[in-house]
DNA sequence: GTCTATAAGCGGATAGAC
DNA sequence: GTCTATCCGCTTATAGAC
């Protein structure tokens, strides 16, 4: 079970994409941070920096839409479930909040006009998110409809609520999105 | 009432930082597109591109809040005019999408960590849009620490919603989180 | 105050040895 | 498959003429 020097370099730039945008990474900086070599990049990525964030996207997609899932187990009812679950980002936010940022936004925002495979990567990534909160609302009795819409209304607040979070260093809008999950699934 | 050379490039600094993020736009670009001189922006911004990214975000945060106040200004309950608030932002971003992006996000979300001037500035922005709207509710009722906290959630909603329309293309998160207003503010 | 020329460095990408 | 040397373009920033 050795990692390769392909999955060095992704989880690196998946890191590194992560805190500091896609413009803001260079391939030096992940090459550095990976400890492989120039050769092997254009060996295992040949479309270059683009491919490398549409896998480190798809990458991060998987780990958070997993995490997401795990969350959601923890408790039945949907709506304490997702509660918790907000509530459990922000407070390990706290502990750790510079070492993480804000999964795909920022590369997403940077690359929406620009590189459609990006684009459309982070579109599937968010998509995955909102299936994992839809799925157990339908568990939990909402109609499949509705469970969908609200899917993309959850997203919608936690990714605004993380946004704000990590812009001003302060967990309270997490919390404040947390307390206020319920009446929007009332 | 001529336009200098200094408000030239903050206003083509405002729009492209907004479209392709921080590290994403180089000064030449901006100078190009502002049409002043090299000289003038080292001359009029003396610490450089930080400065002017620093006094670009304060420029948009500004324009963003006196929108906020117009457009809730249409309706006189907090709730309906919120809401259509959002509709309005859902449906001219239908038409102009390219040309926009979402105000200050790319660039919290690339500098947040790197950049503490520029941190701060778009901490304030989104202080400012948070105001707009819990003044609002205090006029139609709301007790002071409710409004101020949903002033916050109504704005993570938002900022997500459209992180999330931008990103694939789609005003149906706007609309969907316009149309979850009520519950919210119930 | 305005402009040009240029410095110094880093960006992504490639060639070619091993 | 791995690694180094290198190219070219673009970046931020500065110097100095006008």
């Amino acid at each position: 079970m050795k990692e390769t020097s392909r999955d060095k370099l992704i989880s690196a730039a998946s890191r590194l994409f992560q805190l500091q945008g896609y413009h803001g990474t260079g391939l030096n900086h992940i090459l550095k941070e990976s400890g492989a070599p120039k050769g092997s990049l254009y060996y295992y990525f040949p479309d270059g920096k683009e491919q490398l964030a549409v896998e480190s996207v798809q990458l991060t997609a998987e780990h958070v839409r997993a995490r997401i899932e795990r969350g959601l187990d923890q408790k039945k009812d949907a709506v304490e479930a997702i509660q918790g679950f907000i509530e459990e980002m922000a407070n390990q936010y706290q502990n750790d909040r510079s070492q993480e940022g804000v999964p795909i936004a920022a590369v997403a925002l940077e690359t929406a006009l620009f590189s459609e495979p990006i684009r459309t990567a982070c579109q599937s990534g968010y998509e995955g998110f909102q299936e994992a909160f839809a799925e157990k609302l339908l568990q939990s009795g909402f109609e499949e409809s509705r469970a969908r819409e609200l899917g993309i209304v959850i997203n919608s607040m936690i990714e605004g609520a993380f946004l704000l979070s990590f812009t001003t260093g302060n967990n309270e809008p997490l919390l404040l999105a947390a307390k206020n999950i319920p009446a929007l699934l009332k």
